[in-house]
RNA sequence: GCCGGGUUGGCGGAACGGCAGACGCGAUGGUCUCAAACACCAUUGUCCGAAAGGGCGUGUGGGUUCGAAUCCCACACCCGGCACCA
């Protein structure tokens, strides 16, 4: 760049610096956490946690953005005087690498390490400060070795298990997947094919056990997480308070309903079952069979589109039995519909018409009764077709009569339930057990041997880990069933209970399974003993920040939490919630719409260093919005930025104070100038507020730039210590132009391990502040004040100013409010 | 439909209930140059005005307040989550 620029400018080489720093930095080693300062407690301890990638290519925008944020905060916390984890790993496990071995005829880990190794030169590039001495690869033996631990400790709390069910499958990927892995639309969340049921047996995490505490707890992160992140979760895990109501069935052992609203038991007039479920065909009559038989086959025809409509016309059949409604002793019809799911609550209902609108529906499509026993005032949902839910006078309802509140009514009714044995008050939850197990090749291998004799024995401790046997090219082919099975030699052991011939589980885990805990792996990462190292993770632990992108929101971040609780009940770590912060960046876009390849408008993160220098581009994206927001390319300037990053290193020349100057005696207006920005910008950094705490820079540089041209000028010493503030300052987002300065202002590198300035309080306060004048509200003056007059003192100065008394234009003043220094507000 | 977040110049975005638009991008004018690029300087919410100055301005409509981008109520629109979840 420079030697092409023919100017009077000196300038630095973005490029040349980069090569210069870089092995500086690796002697230095300065970014390795101390375990030892922080286990004797003589340091606070800052665990900060970016998503570690998946090895595929080289780091693209994303990457850059995400770490160039999680940098600032951990850069910012070691000047801080904490002791800094910041440390960085490959999530390699996961089916590019697996169909790319297909394709090429090779082995996954082939593509998986080569790529890891691409994206572990670039990182070094960023110059990012994490600590690389932790660096771990989940598809390692030596760490898919704890994830089959983890297992086999969770398997023996019962929470991991495996049942026969109808699941999701995606035919592209040729493997099941979580409920978490499929989009609302159907669609997988890996690949985008349309996913589809298939009944199957496979392995689950009870999920579910952790249902109430996973809510529960997020009320604790409320604050500290993204607002939308736990929005998300609430939705995901869908907590519903209600009741349980048993009703009797003629013939039949009596079938439990779930409702939110017991308090309208007694407008139940029909009951419906989900027509897909056992229950259904348990209960259905010999003259109504063929019926429900029929139904189901068109039920099944049903495209998803149609069933994710919520305009489609209700349908179902009558299954020929009757319940007994148990407030009133009604007799009351049972149908069978798919509007009734088979995997929410009991997938069974009570329909009650009149106050929810989807029983109105089928009501009048199958000509049943609709009863109101909530007068609303509104028009009679009998007439209207309008079910009523709201607040209102209950009519019909026995005991309930008279009372005129919803929350009354659900509380009244749930006792009388409880009382005489129908029903009891209950929490449901929209949250599924997390089908973990997968038919593909490249992930960790399920440590279980099936025995004709002992059925599922666990692989011993002793024998962990199970390695992936050697297989490569179309070995792999997907074909429904996990390729584990055709390594013969693999398969086949002897049972470790009996001896006898067994075979191994072929499936592997979700690759979720792994990066449910890779943060407990970076304490002691090379450890053979164990998976962590307890007094680590009680010294470092929980994770105090954590950066990361937001279509985790629900997935990742679930299964996270979902681990640490069992872990904490297995008695192996003494914390409740993996991640005391969390943020999620947005996204790099451009031209308004999401990078890809058939819009054409991606934007290589190569090139852009290549073009600009990475300091440049990594100012850019920390710069550009609040880190939350997404970042448009085409609205950014990473050029702009080079040119501040020209600027602010340019102070550094300038200076001609030797280093260690005091900066005491120095311009005072200046050194107000420095001493504010330290000031705001560690409150911003304290609220991730990085886009502001760049504009601040940049004022602190502009500032001191005219002090050295037409003020103070280059020798006093105020400009040197703003400098020098610039350049700490500066290394939170552009390290290497941040050690050019440091070392032109006459340092030992690294000003990574300078110490973060102090703030001078005196030097905080101004010696003159502007007060405004209002009338009515409106400006319509300004005084230069001392900032500790009086407010009499301000109002008379205010009152006698020439523009004021113009502004009241002799209108008799009715009231002045004084806020002493800032304003004065004169009400006429 | 329910839940969460949002709406500020041409653009990205700043603003403890007290000077709206910091900082930057872009644009315009200028300096340098044979010229351009780079760089540097200046201007830049909008309307009226030659200027001084003034009117209007933070999605819309109300409210609280001496004073509202900020707090409250209603509405519209955008983004995200859930959704025939009983």
């Amino acid at each position: 760049m420079s030697e092409t620029v023919a100017s009077s400018e000196v300038r630095y080489d973005a490029h040349a610096v980069e090569e210069k720093w870089l092995p500086v930095w690796e002697r230095l080693d300065a970014f390795r956490a101390d375990d030892a300062s922080v286990v004797a407690g003589e340091k606070p301890k800052f665990y900060g946690l970016t998503m570690f990638p998946y090895p595929s290519g080289d780091l693209h925008m994303g990457h850059a953005e995400v770490m160039a944020l999680h940098d600032v905060l951990c850069r910012y916390k070691k000047f801080r005087g904490f002791e800094v984890l910041n440390p960085m790993g490959w999530d390699s496990f996961g089916l590019p690498a697996e169909n790319a071995a297909i394709k090429n005829d090779e082995h996954p880990a082939t593509y998986t390490y080569a790529n890891i190794e691409t994206q572990f030169a670039s990182f070094k590039k960023y110059g990012l400060s994490f600590d690389w001495s932790r660096r771990l690869h989940t598809s390692d033996p030596e760490y898919y070795h704890w994830t089959q631990w983890l297992f086999l400790k969770l398997r023996e709390q019962g929470l991991a298990y495996r049942k026969n069910s109808p699941v999701n499958w995606c035919p592209n990927d040729q493997t099941v997947l979580a409920n978490e892995q499929v989009l609302a639309d159907g669609t997988c969340e890996r690949c985008g094919a349309e996913v589809t049921k298939k009944e199957l047996t496979q392995w689950y995490f009870k999920t579910t056990a952790y249902a109430q505490e996973l809510y529960d707890s997020l009320d604790d992160l409320q604050d500290t997480w993204i607002p939308k992140v736990v929005n998300a979760q609430r939705n995901w895990i869908g907590r519903s308070e209600g009741a349980h109501v048993t009703f009797d069935i003629e013939g039949h052992d009596p079938v439990a309903v779930f409702t939110t609203r017991p308090d309208t038991l007694w407008g139940a007039t029909f009951m419906v079952v989900a027509a897909d479920a056992k229950l259904a065909a348990e209960l259905v009559s010999d003259e109504q069979r063929q019926a429900l038989e029929d139904y189901l086959v068109d039920v099944r025809k049903a495209s998803d589109i149609d069933r994710l409509s919520t305009e489609r016309p209700k349908t179902g059949v009558f299954l020929g039995v009757h319940a007994t409604n148990p407030v009133n002793g009604e007799r009351i019809p049972v149908w069978a519909s798919d509007y009734v799911l088979a995997d929410y609550g009991t997938g069974a209902i009570m329909a009650v018409p009149a106050h929810d609108q989807r029983d109105l529906d089928f009501a009048r499509v199958m000509d049943l009764p609709v009863r109101r026993v909530v007068d609303t005032g509104e028009e009679n949902p009998e007439e209207s077709g309008v079910a009523t839910n709201g607040n209102g006078s209950y009519v019909n309802s026995g005991p309930l009569d008279g009372l005129t509140d919803k929350t009354e009514g659900i509380r009244r009714a749930i006792e009388l339930l409880e009382a005489d044995g129908h029903g009891t008050g209950t929490v449901n939850f929209r949250l599924r057990d997390w089908l973990l197990s997968r038919q593909r090749y490249w992930g960790a291998p399920i440590p279980v041997i099936h025995c004709p004799v002992d059925g599922e024995v666990a692989v011993p401790e002793d024998q962990l880990p199970v390695e992936l046997p050697e297989l490569r090219g179309a070995d792999l082919k997907p074909k429904g069933t996990s390729p584990l099975g055709a390594a013969s030699e693999w398969v086949n052991v002897s049972c470790p209970t009996c001896g006898g011939p067994a075979t191994r589980d072929t499936d592997t885990m979700d690759t979720f399974v792994d990066s449910s805990w890779y943060f407990f792996r970076y304490l002691s990462p090379h450890d053979g003993t164990q998976a962590f190292d307890p007094a680590l993770a009680k010294a470092w632990g929980p994770v105090d920040f954590y950066l990361g992108g937001s279509e985790h929101a629900v997935l990742h971040l679930l299964y996270a939490r979902f681990f640490t609780k069992a872990m904490r009940d297995m008695g192996l770590i003494d914390w409740d919630e993996p991640f005391s912060a969390y943020l999620s960046q947005g996204t790099v876009i451009n031209n308004g719409h999401k990078m890809s390849k058939s819009l054409g408008n991606g934007v290589a993160l190569g090139a852009q260093l290549d073009e600009y220098g990475v300091d440049a581009v990594r100012l850019t994206l920390v710069f550009a919005s609040p880190p939350e927001d997404n970042i448009d390319w085409a609205d950014v300037s990473p050029a702009g930025s080079a040119k501040f990053l020209q600027r602010a290193w340019r102070l550094a020349g300038d200076v001609t104070s030797a280093p260690g100057t005091d900066a005491a005696g120095g311009d005072v207006a200046l050194r107000k100038v420095t001493h504010k920005t330290v000031h705001e910008a560690a409150q911003l950094l304290d609220t991730y507020r990085f886009n502001v705490v760049v504009a601040r820079t940049m004022e602190l540089v502009n500032a001191t730039r005219k002090a050295i041209d037409s003020g103070c000028g280059p020798e006093d010493p105020a400009v040197r210590e703003a400098a020098e503030t610039v350049a700490i300052l500066l290394s939170l987002v552009a390290p290497y132009t941040a050690e050019e300065m440091w070392e032109r202002l006459g340092h030992q590198p690294s000003v990574a391990q300078a110490a973060w300035p102090t703030v001078d309080p005196a030097l905080l306060v101004e010696d003159a502040v502007t007060a405004v004048v209002q009338i009515q509200g409106k400006v319509r003056g300004r005084l230069e004040v001392s900032p500790d007059i009086s407010e009499a003192d301000l109002e008379s100065v205010a009152l006698a100013d020439p523009a004021v008394v113009k502004a009241i234009d002799g209108r008799p003043v009715r009231k002045v409010i004084v806020r002493a220094p800032k304003l004065v507000n004169i009400v006429v």
